[in-house]
DNA sequence: TGAAAAAGTGACGCATCGTCACACAATGAC
DNA sequence: GTCATTGTGTGACGATGCGTCACTTTTTCA
């Protein structure tokens, strides 16, 4: 019983050795130099017990983007935890987002690719139930966030919008700009010259757009370096 | 050297016949089902010669990203066609990209995965510098219109904001919408009920944001079913 | 202590990639 | 019409990497 409960956190352990080993390869030498026999070797198991964890590559991928989504989740916590009106709590989860691309850029590729049939061809389910279930969560702590600024009077909910519908639109944007902008792999013809304090400007646009109070040219503070500040704080 | 320009034709041809067999092994079998030795079966060539058009199985899905945003920047320019004023036509072109999603829902997910390490790192430079060419292309069709915008007086430039970057805010949030909920492997906890129409709630939201005039309270006209309309009157 | 269960191994078979030496066809000079 | 040259097309081949499975080693527990 107690050592079921110490080979299981061996197990997970191990798990996540094999996904660390998998990002310092993509890190040094990119995805495409990613291969099993490489964990493998790297970590001194047999490719058969990478297996037992993981059931194909992208399995891998799938697991990494869902370790590095729940960092993601804890600093979209804090953000919230900010000092001020609902407005700029919801900035300060956006600017959280843009860091966490900032901090894990090979692991938000991942994530693009995530959303791609080649991987959610040959991904496990559960992997991709678990991928799910955190991006479920993160769009949570938004929706939440639109709650309480519907409560505090600062937000009325556009015609035909519901909640999630709202928290999906301001989500998808703020992945679309990070995703366009932040990843490495880039087809695009303009990057913002200051890419982090764009999509500030951008969501400043949106939220005022939604109704979402103070509007910007009510704003004297700026939320945007607050939130940086807000996260040195943390560091 | 009537002899070269009927080579150079039958080349290109043939690099089309590669592309839309790819297509149809996407469509019917996915993505992982694409193999060279299968586009080189299907189309009676051997291998060797699909290898002198395309250096890798991720420069044909580049190259497959190609074919299909020409159709689409075909379609953005039937998009700006629309009758009215420029805000109508920012959103003819919003529905022009939501319909190029729903008509080439395979190729929208390789132009996902396109932005993707993993391709970029296997794809030829060639490749990658035509896809960067014709996004580059699209960008400016908005970019044009928010010129047009401005000169007539519909839109005033947010603080601090170019016109290309505005264009890219815009482009890069609807791309993030369609990614996230039209693309087939969907990770996302929220599909919103009627997508279609969802685009463009979102995009009038954004459009207020920015400004852009006539805003939606002030809007009695419905641009969406316009655009529809429009589009349809084209089939 | 030993039998059963679980964990770990790595050689193997297979699929697919990308290459290259060769075959064949078209062109044009004589 | 013939022959050399150029270029186009071929598919067998080597290499790589995937995923499996029969076997070994370790752990557990009666």
């Amino acid at each position: 019983m107690n050592t079921i409960s110490r080979r299981q956190r061996e197990f997970e352990q191990r798990e996540l050795l094999f996904l660390e080993t998998a990002s310092e390869i993509i890190r040094n030498e990119g995805v495409s130099a990613l291969t099993m026999d490489k964990i493998a070797e790297l970590t001194e198991y047999a490719k058969g017990t990478v297996y037992k964890h993981f059931c194909s590559k992208e399995d891998i991928l799938c697991g990494l983007c869902v370790e590095r989504l729940s960092k993601g989740i804890e600093m979209f916590g804090h953000a919230i935890q900010i000092e001020g009106h609902s407005r700029r709590k919801i900035v300060a989860v956006g600017v959280a987002y843009q860091l966490f691309t900032n901090q894990y850029p090979e692991e938000f590729d991942l994530l693009i690719a995530a959303r791609t049939n080649n991987i959610q061809e040959k991904a496990s389910p559960e992997r991709i139930e678990q991928l799910e279930n955190i991006d479920c969560a993160c769009q949570q702590v938004i929706d939440a966030l639109i709650e309480q600024a519907v409560n505090d009077g600062d937000l009325t909910l556009p015609h035909n919008m519901q909640t999630n519908e709202l928290g999906f639109g301001l989500w998808a944007s703020c992945f679309g700009l990070l995703a366009l902008s932040q990843a490495q792999g880039l087809v695009s013809s303009f990057r913002p010259d200051n890419v982090n304090h764009f999509l500030v400007s951008h969501m400043n646009c949106l939220l005022d757009g939604y109704g979402w109070h103070p509007l910007s040219h009510n704003n004297k503070n700026d939320d945007y370096s607050a939130a940086l500040q807000h996260f040195d704080a943390l560091m």
